[in-house]
DNA sequence: GTCTAATCGAGACGGTACGTCTGGTCTTTCG
DNA sequence: CGAAAGACCAGACGTACCGTCTCGATTAGAC
């Protein structure tokens, strides 16, 4: 079924008989994805070439992943999870604008913004890949700013009573808006800008 | 070259020579590619498909436009400009509302939703399509809102020296990221709250 | 019908109602034809071409004859007819061995080579096209051959008894054959073997 | 590349690694397009229809032919190369006329003679169709006559200083001449009046 | 009524990506 | 240590779509 939904990590599997899977491929497959990836999105990328470039069979990728879609989703996760985490330190509405930077800042780098490009856009006609997008790497991100936010409002930086859900649509669709339809620049005063709308005041936190 | 770009109206053209553009053919185009649009997207319709279910040659569709996405596109807002007016009477925040309401409607319809949602996916590959959705579509919408943010702004609705576009960047992106990404539902409700979020007081209109 | 069969003369047809056929159209559609005919033959030549080159519609073409076969027909017997006569003097079999010669070199120049080959090559699929070649430009050539056959016979530059028709398929099938099957050269000596190998004596004409 | 130039044997190939060629699809090709040639020759014989007809992807078609003339080509030589031997004993004359009779006969079969006309028809618009056919089909058989017509000269059945070639020439080309031009029939006695002709006598070899 | 111009439906063309499959080789673990 | 279990590569396979092309018919206005 491959690994849409995850659990991509490869454990030595002790005792299982066989031929174990061979690490240097699949981190050659990822590699390959991504390099090969241009703005021509999943619809320019062939498995095909992803075979050829990475040294593989094209039925060793099959064998794991049950598409490119697949595959460009673990490359995807692979090597960005590590660079959009929120802030240890700092009041939560600060910690949320400069996580909401890093994203912003993220995106401008073609080597990060075309796999997730490519990934929303297939997601729109194979659910898998939607679900999985949402699963992997949406929802915990989401987990967090909400806490952040519900933070926010007790700490007095946020007015009490708003709707954090729809607080979070507005705030990554803003950003979601300009990278995937406008086509606008996405910079630190946009963020910023962001913020100031959402909380006008932009007062400092209430000493707790 | 196509019509992606616009300006696809079929005038009589007086005076010049040799057959005229059937009418009959391009509607049965447009109406076939909508008809046969389904969550599968772009990729799941093919042109050979629209042809034969248009009852017309594979020649003709590539006469007049330059691939399957601008057969949509036409196709798109052909059938759904009308729909997305803004109203013309009642408050500048009001008119908004229902403005961004009308748009939620519309796109909880699968008739509307499919081809939006499809062309916005393969505008992230084709920039050529990304620029007519933008162009055709986006860009006068945006600018009545615009208007209407400005209006707010001066008739006291809105809290002055805000960022325009960054405000309509959230309220559009909000909607478009539960569309494309989070799949949530877009109800009255949700448009609501969205308004309240940058118009906490809810203040009706100063008198002018 | 068109006129494969040949009765392409245009007349003046005195007195018929509305605008006569165009004398201009005409030749220049078989001009374009025998120019547009490469080694590519007949598959390599289409009708819209022709008519671009010519300066005339597609549907004129269509109007007069049945396809682009009908009109390197009547191209090639319009240019090559008056080429290949056979003198009118001196004894039978020498009259005989400059017709040969005639064709032969003429078939060396590719403005008549490529039509006649190229018909000849359509003729396989098309039998209209292969009854006209024959009717319009073989069995005259064919019958005058004969003659002068029987009359070498009778003046005893040849055995009697021998076959007409069967020298007559050998002669030019020899020839036809270097020119459709091996690629051979045509030259004047090769005629002259050719003679030489049916009339070995190649003893002058008994006096009459 | 293709076969157009022969060595299509297909050997086991020990050790190589990939899926081996299926055997079948390559008959199965081949037989498709021995039944689906009609007298429309190769344009009315589809790339399409042979595939459908074999079970068989056009892409594989494509793969290892050219062109639907290069799967004829083998088609031919594969069916009609054993059929057309010079017979073992007698003299030379006579095997040069049980051979020519033996041709005569083939073609008077459909299923041998229309791919063989197609083919000729063909090679007048594809130069390399052409020198396969020259190379694979029509070299060793005018080899076989050019050393039979030399030993007809030694045994004394043909004059001595015969150009062999102008005689191969004639014989064969009388029988292709009508094949492909005149359409009169092949007969035994046919064979037998050529023969006659180019050796009037009809002298029995010279004992050696 | 013929002319040019331009469109139309039909459908073959050669090519390409997909996802599956067949051979044969190589690397482990278990008996 | 020798089998069996898998994973591996190479590459051919059937399916299906692509975008282009030619054909021959058709529809208009101009002459």
């Amino acid at each position: 079924m491959g690994s849409v939904r995850g659990m991509d990590d490869i454990a030595p599997e002790q005792g299982k008989p066989g031929r174990p899977r061979s690490e240097r491929a699949r981190q050659a497959v990822l590699a390959a994805a991504r390099e090969l990836l241009t703005d021509k999105g999943l619809p320019g990328l062939t498995v095909d070439d992803i075979a050829a470039h990475a040294g593989v069979s094209k039925a060793t990728i099959y064998r794991w992943w049950p598409g490119k879609g697949a595959v460009l989703m673990d490359a995807f996760i692979d090597a960005v999870s590590t660079k959009m985490e929120f802030p240890a330190d700092g009041d939560p509405l600060t910690r949320l604008r400069i996580q909401l930077a890093r994203v912003a800042r993220l995106m401008n780098e073609p080597r990060a913004r075309r796999p997730f490009v490519a990934l929303v856009a297939a997601g729109q006609h194979d659910p898998e890949l939607a679900a999985a997008l949402r699963d992997r790497f949406i929802a915990s991100r989401r987990d967090s700013a909400r806490q952040l936010i519900t933070d926010a409002v007790e700490a007095g930086q946020l007015s009490p009573g708003l709707d954090a859900d729809a607080l979070i649509d507005m705030l990554y669709g803003a950003l979601y808006y300009r990278l995937l339809i406008s086509g606008a620049p996405l910079t630190d005063d946009y963020v910023s800008h962001l913020i100031e709308i959402i909380a006008p005041a932009a007062r400092p936190p209430r000493p707790a």
